[in-house]
This record gives structure tokens, C-alpha cells and sequence, in this order.
DNA sequence: GGTCAGATTGTTAACGTGAACATGCGGGTC
DNA sequence: GACCCGCATGTTCACGTTAACAATCTGACC
């Protein structure tokens, strides 16, 4: 920096200034300090910044499973809008649920003195190991729990379970059965109500749940169970690749989707519309939900002080054609 | 730290050799300082740290669509292996494949003093960008062109490729198709000169290529086409989501898999086995490419010279049951 | 006992930046 | 003409850490 000042005859304190668009430099100054900043290839210092500001220009993520669809696709659109804005993401994965290997991840951020934190990591553990965080970091939860009164944005997954329950049941079948995912999600918990009240709502029987993970390979496994359970007409899987797997047991067992038995997915993965038949799904709105934590983080970030601003954002149903009346 | 170092009884400079595991510390004094350290909650400030030692404990990833599985998983496993090292890591994705967003990112990383720079973004574009940096910081490529002498860790796609080619014609093919992916793409562009090669050298002979984007949604587009040319019998599709769209085409045209027409993809994605039917692929070692791709931008960073080290890992078939003799 | 090597600890300076305050200059007001 | 105000710029300092060097202490050896 005392380089580039040298070069375009002031101080570097001038330079700082033009970095920061301080509106008292004569305009001929910044030309002349801009020209030294190009021809020497000068790029500020962000470490030295951020120990003098006292806040960084970086985010940092905290994700459970960044190879999963719903968090790499989170991951993706909130580095796109933190980007446009300015910030750098750091991200901080996390393999397994309990609470010592999320906090580790939390303090790794912490070290690095990030600007705020996004947490991505929608279980029950998670929100605990926030509740013992002191620290006055900025932090914002998507899909964490919405009974902790917390700053987030999380997916109406209730109503989305709610709009798959009632699509079926408006086809005419007599209750709908459910494949969940790990019930530590709140995803998968909040899934379980939604479709839980639709049905108590219609006056349909409930079915017992029948529990997952999110894998295929554990859909292929209920769905062996499934084909055998003769009353089953209509399914909804908390995801599309648990549906996935009920479709190729189903068809192991010569069962055929949508004639003999109705399924509905959750997440509308890019592929789902090629499964055989194309699936019908629930499609949040993952884009939004980041531009929304971004937004509140940044909220937050600026008038320094903690918030507890919810959103909730409603998915919506994508009709293709794994859905039909029950067979007689 | 200085009210650590106060608090156990000593400078701050003490505080810091224990920090940084300095041999010469007295074990009982070590014993104070952490004791003190603990009592106050301190947590070193990276960015101070960064300013004066002149190197962040920071990677930056530059990736091209880390919604796609395979980013993501590189992705994923890198963050894996850089916390284990102590590293934290920023990601930069970039939509477009110009070299003008590329370098963006690339600045974006540098401004914030990266260590090192890991490139996931197989394209030509992206190896270009990077040729017109002057910069002193160590990278790596992953999946970069093999032609260019730098620092990188790759796929043996044409391998992979040539398993593929290899595997369906000893079942008694007497040719393979291929759908690609994007050809600006290194992936797919070696991936076809493996199957090319394979089909020369067995003296078969080599059908024109069917080109596709990565998506499910185009290979069911070529899947129409494939569906009717009598003549084919077994596909190698560049992935596996083009996979599933072929399979699907195949399906909607009466063609059965793998009784009519054999097919194999790449990648093996989780859903891979519940796909109807199960489908024989191709599986690249993304935790292994990432960890050489950490330890090699490690090696560089410890030794500040560049190197030009590469590797290239071999992939491993996957038998399933998309493959089978062709009919008569 | 004196000397020296090595271990342990302390002191000072520097990293690159922005904040706070100081300076100088031009122009308007009385 | 004296004064004041606002703009443009410069000077000094602090942020929290590590490096370099200095100081002190311990113990072994002659």
C-alpha cells in the first residue's frame, strides 16, 4: 500500500481511502491512485484489515453432509449470494451428529474470526451445540429447529408433506403411507407431522411410519416391505432418492407405479423427473432459502445485534406421473 | 493473549510459544498458560497471526458447479482432508465457463491471502485463466488438462473409459456407443478418447458420438435417438445421470435393459444400484484425489516452489446388471 | 569457584490496514 | 481583513500476533 501511495505521490492513508470510497478525495486523486494500484498489481491485505476493522469480509458454513443433495445445493446457491456480496464462504463440514464434532467446527470458524455463521446442519444436536456457543458472533440457522426462538430460514416442510398428502388423497386413496428419513432431521420430523395431520385432518386411518435414512439403498429396503403390504396405495417418501429405491423394489416385485400403487417425492433432485415414471415431488426452494440467510446474517452483521427473525418458505408440488386413482 | 499472559504469570510471548508448541517451554508453565487460556475462553486471532507470519492457514477452492455430485464430493472430501490439517477452507463456485469469472474467483481467494489454490474446474477455460496468473501462491489442479505441465491430480478417465469400452465388448459387443459430456470438459473429452482408442485397438469399429450435457434430462434426449437405431446394443454414457435419462427413453421405446441393450456410466453415483436396472459404472476415487490434491498444495506450501508433480489415479468398474450378451 | 552451553523467559519491533486527529487551503460571511 | 467552515490530505497510533534478539537462570565441567 505505501508502494502504491508512493507511486501516485500521496499517503497511504489516501489510499485506504480510495479503497474504501470515502467521499472526500478529489477525483483526480483516485484516478491517479487507481492508475498505482493497476500498474503495481496491488491488492489489499483482508488479514490486516481484519485485525484493524476487527471483522472480516468471510462467512463460515456449518454443514452436515455437504455431499447430500439438499446441503450441497444450499451450499452452492449461499456462496453465490454471499459472493455477490462481497464475502468470502468458509465452509466446515461435519460427518457425524454429535455435539463435540459440530462445536470443533464452530470454534475452527470462530479462529478464523468469521463475520457470521450459517448453519446448515438441521438436527437436534446441532441446535444444542449453538445453545452453549458464548460468543457474539452472528449466527443464522437454515432448517434448524423452528421451537428454538433463533434467527433462521427454514422450509415450510409440514406444508410441503401436507401438499404430497392431500395430492393423494384428492386422487381418491383412502390413506397415504410414509417413508421417513433419519427422525433426528427436522426435516424428516417435520415431514412426519405435516403428513400426520393432513391424514387426521381428512379423517384417514395413519399408518404406521415406516423409517429410512435418506439413502436409496434404505428406500430399495422399505420398499421390499412395501410391495408386500397388499392395502398400500399411495406412498410419500421424505425424499427422491428414498423413492428412488421403493421404485426399483417395486418393480422387482412386479408392482407398477402409478397403476398399482402412487408415489411422491420431496426435493425434485434434477433427476427426478427421469425416473421411471417420472417422479411427482415437493420442490423447495433452495436459491430463496439462501438468499434469505444471507440477508438476515447480513442484517445482523450490520446493526450488531443478535435477531431472532424467522422465515419460513413455502415449497411447492411438481405433478409428473408417479401419481394416479387407486386400483380397484 | 495479553490477558492470558497475565493471568498465568508470564509474556505474551510465552502464551505464543505455547501455542505454537515451541520445544523450549517449561511443562509447568505450559500447564499455566493453558490453564489460562481455558479460564478465559481465548481463542487465537487467525487474521493477526496471518498478518505477521505472511501466510493464512486458509485454502481456496475454485470449483465450477458444486451442485453436480462430482464436485461436490471432491469438494466435500477436500474440506475433509484440509481440517484435518488445520486448514480452513473458502470456496469460489463459478457458473459460467469464461475465464473472466474464473480469474474473478481467483482474485477474490488471493485478496483474501489463501495459502494455496485448489482448481476443480475441468475445463480448457479454466486452465487459461490460470495461465495468465502472476501470483506467487502455490496450486493444484484437479482434473486440469494433463497436457499442461503443472501441479495436478487426475482421474485416468481414459482408463476408466477403456474399462468401460473393454468390459462391454468382451461380453461380445461387437461396437460401443458413446454418449459424452460437455467436450469442453477434460473429463469428457478423455473419456471419449479412451473409448475411441479401445474400440481402434479391438479393431471395432467406432460409431460417431452422441453428445450430451451432464443431465439426466439430456440424456433422455439421446436415449430418443438411440432407441431408434436398431443396430446399437451397448452404450457407454459419460455419467451416470445421462445414464438414467437413457434408461429412460429406452424404457418409453419398449427397449429393454440389459436384455435389448447394454449400458454402463460413470462416476457411480449412491443411486446408481437402485436405478432400473442396476447400473454397471465407473467409480473414480474422489476421497483419494482429494487427499493427493491436499498433500501435493501442502508440499508446495511447505517448500514455496511450485511444482509440476502430477497424478493420475485409476477408477475401478462396477459390476451390475445393466450389461449383458448382445441379442442375436 | 569460574566458565560456558543450553534452556527458559522477556522485550521490542514489525506485519498492512483503518480510525482518530491534525494540517492546510480555499471561499464565504461579517 | 478576520474568522470560520468544509474539503482534501497527511500523521500517528493501534489492532494481535510472531520473529529476532536480549536477559536470566541452571547445571555440567574443569
Amino acid at each position: 500500500m505505501v508502494d502504491v501511495a508512493r507511486l501516485a505521490g500521496v499517503s497511504h492513508q489516501t489510499v485506504s481511502r480510495v479503497l474504501n470510497n470515502h467521499p472526500n478525495v478529489r477525483q483526480e486523486t483516485a484516478r491517479r491512485v487507481r492508475a498505482a494500484i493497476a500498474e503495481l498489481n496491488y491488492r489489499p491485505n483482508r488479514a490486516a484489515r481484519a485485525l484493524v476493522t476487527g471483522r472480516s469480509q468471510l462467512l463460515g458454513v456449518v454443514a452436515l453432509n455437504t455431499s447430500l443433495f439438499g446441503p450441497a445445493s444450499l451450499l452452492t446457491a449461499f456462496e453465490g449470494a454471499a459472493a455477490a456480496a462481497g464475502f468470502a464462504v468458509s465452509v466446515g463440514n461435519v460427518a457425524n451428529l454429535d455435539r463435540a464434532s459440530i462445536s470443533a467446527v464452530v470454534e475452527r470458524h470462530l479462529g478464523q474470526r468469521v463475520a457470521g455463521i450459517v448453519v446448515i446442519a438441521p438436527v437436534a444436536s446441532a441446535a444444542a451445540a449453538l445453545d452453549h456457543l458464548t460468543t457474539d458472533v452472528p449466527f443464522v440457522t437454515i432448517d434448524g429447529d423452528p421451537e428454538r426462538n433463533r434467527a433462521g430460514v427454514t422450509v415450510n416442510q409440514a406444508l410441503g408433506a401436507h401438499l404430497a398428502t392431500r395430492y393423494l388423497l384428492e386422487r381418491g386413496h383412502s390413506t397415504v403411507w410414509h417413508v421417513t428419513g433419519p427422525l433426528e432431521w427436522f426435516d424428516a420430523a417435520l415431514r412426519v407431522r405435516g403428513w400426520e395431520q393432513t391424514l387426521r385432518d381428512a379423517g384417514a386411518e395413519v399408518p404406521p411410519v415406516l423409517p429410512a435414512d435418506w439413502s436409496a439403498a434404505s428406500g430399495y429396503r422399505v420398499g421390499q416391505t412395501i410391495a408386500r403390504i397388499p392395502e398400500v396405495t399411495a406412498v410419500f417418501a421424505a425424499n427422491d432418492h428414498l423413492a428412488l429405491g421403493i421404485l426399483r423394489a417395486l418393480h422387482e416385485h412386479g408392482k407398477r407405479v402409478p397403476e398399482d400403487l402412487s408415489l411422491v417425492g420431496f426435493d425434485d433432485v434434477p433427476e427426478a423427473g427421469y425416473f421411471i415414471p417420472p417422479l411427482t415431488t415437493v420442490r423447495p426452494d433452495f436459491h430463496a432459502v439462501a438468499r434469505h440467510a444471507l440477508e438476515l446474517l447480513l442484517g445482523q452483521i450490520e446493526a450488531g445485534v443478535p435477531s431472532t427473525a424467522q422465515m419460513m418458505l413455502p415449497p411447492t408440488l411438481i405433478e409428473r406421473r408417479s401419481v394416479a386413482a387407486p386400483p380397484f
